[in-house]
DNA sequence: CGTAAACATGAGGGTTCTGTAATGGATCTC
DNA sequence: GAGATCCATTACAGAACCCTCATGTTTACG
């Protein structure tokens, strides 16, 4: 994790608690961009995709810290810490229903603040998985799970199927010939009978259907997307 | 007994809020000690050396609350997290200012709790306290104690079984080699059969049975969750 | 339209891979 | 040091898979 690089984004009304909390943050080498309110926030939060959103329960305005907090869900996973009112028990465990991460009672030491900043962080930026994910029409190929699914739904594949569509994904676009295919898949060592290719290709049109944009290259071979 | 396996220890008088608190934080993994007053409550300090004490304010006895945390404060730095009655200000910022490290007014909810005390360990102890524990299907494998639970009920694992079980589920929804399993459980010097990890295989299967969604990847190797 | 070449598809049998139980050696416990 | 536990290896049976082949279908082109 890198908090040179970091940004987070605070939505708090209160210019006071703003001031503190993006000086401290700041010190501590994240960027920091503020909003006053939650159409504001949520903009910021759209356009900048921070590592951390820093979230006022008591927002003024049409939004308060709850919807922000929905809205964020709604359309990425991204951390979210809250600030809330004294006392205020319902809200605390509403927020943490909602998906928030964290929550800080007000006032709070900025220090905590930001210890809990960077505690959340080591947290979801360790288990963000970098998943190598090939979208090809309405399929999605997970070379790391050796899963490919449709609409969501896991479809099964065997080995081969599941290594010449992955090398087919890899290659988007392009005619492969059926000896690319078989060394791409079956290894440059391997010694048969090129129409091997075609019944894995059939294998995988029947078990995929139409949502799978793979094509016979006529005299060539197949090409995908 | 092990100092790192997490252990909480609780100085509650009344049995009905010590046996939700028991019950709740044993539920996240936690070891739980219970303590009926401020002298058993210090012994219990003294003896285990707990990651956090959770304290009630009100005790019975000679020795209030704040009397166990001033002792306790004297001769360790475990975080302390109060309890105390509704409304009670000034006692709250007693408590605060006699060190402690955050205080909840009853009644209080079980999770809030769990969250608190998760929050308080992830600031005061630096190692890996988020994601100890991880579900995967009905099952909880908690790292820090090595043990495995199904629906609470902990599951008797070997030593390769257990590190077996931690490695895949830190990779949950990866397929893994064989290879990629012996390199992170076994080591990545070891020099044996691959077909070693699939007995160790058989046997979680053996033991955890349906709870465990560990599925064979055909050719490849084996992809929890 | 007819023909030949290229491709699609379904099924069988051999091959590879996995599940599992048994074995013996190593390590731990008392 | 005996007994128990754990672990790696091996063997074998059964399951999953893959290649090949045979047959039917499509395409290209005269």
């Amino acid at each position: 994790m890198n908090p040179e690089t970091g940004t987070v984004v605070v939505i708090e009304d209160d210019p006071h608690i703003a001031d503190l909390v993006d000086l401290y943050l700041r010190r501590d080498g994240f960027r920091v961009l503020l909003a006053r309110d939650g159409e504001e926030g949520l903009r910021v939060v759209k356009q900048e995709d921070p590592w951390i959103v820093i979230l006022d329960v008591g927002l003024p305005g049409a939004r308060d810290g709850f919807d922000v907090c929905r809205e964020i869900r709604a359309s990425s996973n991204r951390p979210v810490l809250f600030l809330t009112a004294r006392d205020d028990e319902v809200d605390r465990v509403l927020g943490l229903e909602l998906g928030a991460d964290d929550y800080l009672v007000k006032p709070f030491s900025p220090r905590e603040l930001v210890a809990r900043v960077r505690a959340i962080l080591r947290r979801t930026r360790e288990t963000a998985v970098p998943q190598d994910i090939v979208s090809v029409g309405d399929l999605e190929v997970d070379l790391r799970r050796r899963e490919a699914r449709r609409m969501g739904e896991v479809v099964a594949l065997t080995t081969r199927e599941f290594d010449l569509l992955a090398f087919l994904s890899g290659n988007l676009g392009l005619a492969l010939s059926r000896q690319q295919l078989l060394d791409g898949v079956w290894g440059a060592d391997w010694y048969g009978d090129e129409r091997t290719v075609d019944v894995h290709v059939a294998q995988l049109r029947k078990k995929l259907g139409e949502c799978l944009p793979l094509a016979t290259v006529w005299g060539v071979g197949y090409r995908l997307g």
